[in-house]
RNA sequence: GUGGCCAUGGUGAAGCGGUUAACACUUACGACUGUGACUCGUACAUUCGAGGGUUCAAUCCCCUCUGGCCACCCCA
């Protein structure tokens, strides 16, 4: 048996490439016009990192990390998320020296160790962007604009905008105590996992889909009901912007995040197209993060793409580039002087194709029509006398003749 | 970590105890010795995930292993 990747890695071949490459530039481009500019870190941390930013007591650091010790005896983990080493880059580098504000963005592979299934593996790439600095839901408004207009950049507008606060540390530890106390005088209705999620988790027990819990829980407090002052005006103050700019969310209260370092605002951008991994985009504030790490206190904002579960929706569609123009040609003669056309036309940034090995002039015809060849050139011994040849429009069959010189392609082909 | 389903060629798949292992797509070449698409022809799995077992005989039955998918958990 010959070697295999490794489980939840996946090969990206040129038939989906395509997809990929457009889901980038769309973010590229969308992100960049919105002031954000590229950041590139590592993928591997020191794992005190992650545990220090997304949490000790979360799952994805007690159990799916990718962590080793490396030669020199450092405990080393890869990414399982993009905002740690963004946060750590920009302290490390003291970015907010020049500028607190700054607005980053990045891509690239991140690795949890889970059960791969549909839309989850064990590496996948995620698109994230950051605004640190900026307190007003000003900020916020604009991280959930930018993610509304790049699903809208790629054609998708089925994902939903739901959006949620989880308060503060204020006023987050008393609407926990509030809602645990409630779960435990109806433990008895309560599942499982919920039973287990009283101590672990609560707020996952208001997102559990069993109907028994559906229903004891149908009246648990809400978060936005316990939110302090600060936490209050600035949910409204989100919603205020989203509202005065017409961009569609809903509330979520029973919304949770898996990270610990989430502050006030949360969001996701849902679907329900994918199963079970409902969420295409997700994030949140994180305000206390950037100090936790060693920085200053500089509040933060962003949100990640699953690049796998953006391509999913985009479904089959293809993203090829076919040639503009491929040259068949008749002898060894004739495939030297296409040759050097073809390089002069490449220099022009015309996609060129032709035959390499010398196939049936049939071959060649089927391949320039497999390939969806604009135009077609057959190139034998007397058009390398002329220096003319016909050129064949695949859509129609309509032929034009003309030299073989740049200038006339250019004209064709124009 | 838990559960369910499934493993036949490059792909989608039929076959379910003895077959030349269907059919379709893809690919290659050809049907005009210089023109694609449509049509037609020819070729393409000594082999049915791996290893054992049952049987005169196994792709079809049994066991083990490995892999995949989907769901739970959790999450992008």
């Amino acid at each position: 048996m010959a070697i295999t990747a490794i489980k939840g890695f996946n090969d990206i071949l040129p038939a989906e490439s395509g997809r990929w490459q457009h889901i980038e530039q769309a973010a590229r481009r969308v992100f960049e016009l919105n002031g954000f500019s590229e950041i590139r870190v590592p993928i591997m941390e020191k794992t005190d990192l992650f545990c220090r930013s997304i949490g000790d007591a979360t799952d994805i650091v007690e159990k799916e990390m990718y962590s080793f010790v490396d030669k020199g005896e450092n405990s080393v983990t890869l990414r399982p998320e993009g905002t740690a080493g963004v946060m750590r880059a920009f302290i490390e580098h003291k970015l907010y020296a020049q500028d607190p504000v700054a607005k980053l963005y990045y891509l690239g592979p991140m690795f949890r160790y889970e059960r791969p299934q549909k839309g989850r593996y064990r590496q996948f790439h995620q698109i994230g962007a950051e605004i640190t600095g900026v307190h007003d839901p000003l900020a916020d408004a604009q991280v959930l604009n930018m993610l509304v207009q790049f699903f809208r950049e790629i054609g998708l507008d089925e994902p939903q905008l739901q959006v949620n606060s989880l308060g503060c540390p204020e006023c987050r530890p008393a609407y926990r105590a509030a809602l645990i106390e409630f779960l435990e005088k109806r433990v008895d209705a309560l599942c499982e996992d919920c039973r287990r999620r009283l101590s672990t988790n609560p707020l996952r027990a208001l997102d559990c889909k069993v109907p028994g819990c559906i229903e004891a829980t149908a009246g648990a407090p809400s978060v936005l009901d316990s939110l302090c002052t600060g936490c209050d005006e600035h949910f409204s103050g989100v919603k205020r912007y989203l509202e005065l700019t017409g961009t569609s969310y809903s509330i979520n209260p029973r919304m949770v995040r898996g990270l610990d370092y989430y502050t006030r605002t949360t969001f996701e951008m849902v679907t329900t197209l994918l199963g079970s991994q409902s969420a295409v985009a997700a994030g949140g504030r994180y305000d206390g993060l950037i100090s936790q790490l060693g920085g200053p206190a500089i509040p933060g904002i962003g949100f990640a793409m699953g690049v796998e579960r953006v391509a999913l929706l985009l479904g089959e569609k293809a993203f090829t580039r076919p040639p503009d123009l491929f040259m068949a040609t008749l002898g060894s003669g004739e495939r030297a002087f296409a040759f050097n056309l073809m390089h002069k036309l490449l220099q022009k940034g015309i996609r060129v194709e032709m035959d390499y090995e010398g196939k049936s002039l049939k071959s060649q015809m089927r391949r320039a029509d497999k390939l969806g060849a604009r135009y077609c050139a057959v190139i034998g011994e007397s058009e390398v006398a002329s220096g003319r040849a016909v050129f064949k429009r695949m859509a129609d069959g309509g032929q034009v003749e003309a030299a073989m010189e740049v200038s006339e392609v250019l004209e064709i082909l124009s």
